[in-house]
DNA sequence: CATCAATTCCCATGGTATCCCTAATTATCG
DNA sequence: CGATAATTAGGGATACCATGGGAATTGATG
């Protein structure tokens, strides 16, 4: 499972540290899997495991053929996706030129774990992105007792 | 059960204990997650044990992928939360830099029970916010017996 | 076939977080 | 009240991680 953001930094070669508690969590995968966001107002890259993707083909094939819904989904992820591998042990991926322009992304970046999913943002975007979501969001107490987490938990579901 | 309150001491490298009490309720896991709370005036930190957390991600991805309130908590919880681990057998955990600056937590801070769940003020905040609760607070005796208390318990349900 | 550019692989290093051992304080029990 | 255990707190050594640079490999091009 992805938890929390980390910060991290491009080189000139556009090489990335994906954070180690995010290496750990693909369970010894040497590949990730990232694509560019295609929400309205979502400026940043999308990612996860192998596994997440397979998970997602077979909903998608779920899906009727001419849902414009599944074409945009194989057209924005499957289209888009990249498997990337890790660099030796340093536990580094190359993210293309075209994804770090499409996340408007130069120096900076975040990696925000979302559960089985993360994504990647210009380190400045994100901030923007978080002052946006807190003035939306009541409080957080409140929030999390309307919701029922009074059931047993099964530790395989998650990642 | 997370129940009562108890102060404890920051160290310079940003260790705490956490209560012993807090320990045994996490009946034996060797991590706690920690995020900061984004209610409007809660100036303080929230946690509880993995399972919270893994239940509230169950209960995210049930809500509507635009539902503001879920990207909230993505946000403002998944995005955050920190999963840490205890200091070997001392029950100690490092709080990052980051957090103690949102929460402004300097030297003594306190834990704060609430069931599932706890709270991490800066000690001087919580007397604060007492304050403010007990000017609130009508007639307590009035308030517990407005409760239905009157049903069957049973110890197996509350950890 | 030679040259250049781009990518991949490998090693080096500085900083940080983790682990382990020890001392002080507090709680528990006889 | 005294003795023992458990918890909290402090400090040093170690391992890990993020990052930078260089060498080797590949691929494209003339």
């Amino acid at each position: 499972m992805f938890l929390s953001t980390y910060e991290s930094k491009i080189d000139a070669k556009n090489r990335v540290s994906v954070p180690a508690s995010f290496r750990k969590a693909l369970g010894g995968d040497d590949v990730i899997c990232v694509w560019p966001s295609f929400g309205k107002n979502k400026n940043c890259l999308e990612g996860g495991s192998k596994k997440l993707v397979n998970n997602l083909y077979k909903s998608i094939r779920k899906m009727k053929p001419m849902d414009p819904r599944r074409q945009a989904l194989e057209y924005g992820i499957l289209g888009e996706c990249k498997e990337l591998q890790f660099d030796g042990a340093g536990g580094r991926i190359v993210l293309p030129q075209k994804f770090l322009d499409s996340a408007g992304i130069t120096g900076e970046v975040a990696f925000v774990g979302l559960g089985e999913r993360f994504e990647i943002w210009s380190k400045e975007a994100l901030e923007a992105k978080r002052a946006e979501f807190i003035e939306l969001a009541a409080d957080s107490g409140e929030m999390i007792e309307s919701l029922d987490l009074d059931f047993d938990f099964d530790d395989e579901d998650v990642a």
